[in-house]
DNA sequence: AACCAGAGCAACCGCCCTCTT
DNA sequence: GAAGAGGGCGGTTGCTCTGGT
């Protein structure tokens, strides 16, 4: 395809705008509005291409923008939702409103990369540059500081991921079935079991016996597997397949490598998941699989699946399914990245690798450390030891609050949550 | 006061996707 | 289905500002 750019006319002009040319640009839009982009210039008088026009006018001249220093609050959501989207700076631009993408971008590449990068994280996958930071022979304190700093940032994330994963859910919910959602992950040759049909709060993991399963989707879970080929295996409690998944889900399992801080979704996705064609279908880029339902019917039409309420299966380790569906204690049957991602998390803050937030059934009363346990032994991640102060809890359980508060003002047609 | 280096940021470039014909 | 137009997006560039010597 190509075409040639829309600014190489001789005669048009680049380069900083004059307030002469702002002005000429600022009036025609408001009282015209833009329509055209590359008409634009020749009705507003301007000696400039269109895209110039564009870009001079969404990323300075619109109205609706918020120049200045960044907040604290808007600093921890950039951080937050980077670690979730990576450098998609237009879908962490539509959770912090009046700012653009260009801007966060230049605050990003500027300000934050240099913070995290003094912090001891790498600002790409948001991890600490030591990974031994994580080892339990870091009894140093520069160690320490930063496995604090580590763990702000993977709970950050993390929450970011669930949020994602509940809005993924929230989409299929409306396409599938009552089926209760059964989960088990083997952790540690143990299994791990999440079964919100049977809880009607909090996260509930419980250890189980290995049992094998046979599910009707497991080519699709193979086409995982080769993606990510470590250990984990995911079962399914509806069928009797041993599925096994070696999704980053299981990265928090051994290794305690986590999903999306590591790689970014879209480039694991595009760059390696073997899963690049469902029966012949190409799968929507992640720029839009975060539409869960567009995956869902890609899964169904590989698998051939015409009853959707018995042939797939769902991940949703998110607080909000797994707390009380009510009636609705359906999963919907497919496998979400985002959602293994997050369970990972989930996973990960359970077996209290640092002290990390973990969801509790409020969303809006985030308890470190604390995790509902199924009467099993909740692991690690419960029993306090990995918790915060007191003090420490209030300030995250604030953040948090008011983190979750502007993903939940986030606009509806936003690509992310 | 002059010079230099680094930081910050606006704007450009080019790729890619979607929509239209 | 193919091709082109329009626009979005992320990466990069280069100018300006600021602080240090």
């Amino acid at each position: 395809m190509g075409r040639s750019p829309c600014c190489d006319k001789v005669g048009l002009k680049k380069g900083p705008w004059t307030p002469e040319e702002d002005q000429k640009l600022l009036s025609y839009i408001q009282e015209y509005g833009h329509g055209s982009w590359r008409a634009l210039p020749a009705k507003a008088g301007l000696q400039r291409c269109g895209k110039s026009c564009r870009l001079r006018w969404t990323n300075y001249l619109r109205p609706d923008i918020k120049r200045g220093k960044f907040s604290l609050q808007e600093e921890q959501t950039i951080i937050q939702l980077h670690a979730l989207l990576g450098n998609r700076w237009s879908a962490i631009a539509n959770h912090l409103p009046k700012r653009t993408d260009n801007e966060i971008k230049n605050y990003w590449n500027t300000h934050l990369k240099k913070r995290l990068t003094k912090m001891g994280i790498d600002p790409v996958t948001h991890k600490p540059k030591h990974h031994d930071a994580y080892g339990s022979g870091s009894g140093h304190a520069k160690d320490a500081a930063n496995l604090s700093h580590m763990a702000q940032w993977e709970s950050a994330r993390l929450e970011a991921e669930a949020r994602l994963v509940r809005e993924s859910k929230q989409l299929i919910m409306t396409t599938t079935n009552n089926h209760p959602l059964q989960l088990q992950l083997q952790h540690h040759h143990q299994l791990v079991n999440i079964n919100p049909s049977t809880q009607t709060h909090g996260v509930v993991m419980t250890k189980a016996a290995a049992t094998t399963s046979s599910l009707p989707c497991l080519d699709v879970l193979k086409a995982w597997q080769g993606a990510w080929s470590s250990k984990p295996i995911i079962r399914d409690n509806c069928s009797s397949n041993t599925i096994v998944s070696g999704m980053n889900m299981m990265m928090a399992m051994d290794d305690l490598e986590s999903p999306t801080s590591t790689l970014n979704f879209p480039a694991v996705y595009n760059a390696t998941y073997p899963m690049q064609s469902l029966n012949g279908k190409q799968l929507p880029q992640f720029k839009e699989e975060l539409d869960s339902t567009m995956v869902l019917q890609e899964i169904h039409a590989y698998n051939g699946c015409t009853d959707e309420s018995t042939t797939t299966n769902a991940w949703f380790a998110e607080d909000s399914l797994i707390r009380s569906n009510g009636g609705n204690d359906g999963s919907s049957n497919v496998i979400l990245p985002a959602a293994a991602a997050a369970l990972s998390n989930i996973m990960e803050g359970f077996c209290g690798t640092a002290d990390m937030l973990v969801y509790n059934s409020d969303e809006q009363n985030i308890a470190a450390g604390e995790i509902s346990d199924n009467g099993g032994g909740g692991g690690g991640g419960g029993d306090g030891s990995c918790g915060r102060s007191g003090s420490n809890v209030e300030e995250s359980r604030s953040y948090w609050d008011s983190i979750l508060n502007l993903v939940n003002a986030s606009p509806s047609g936003s690509p992310v949550f």
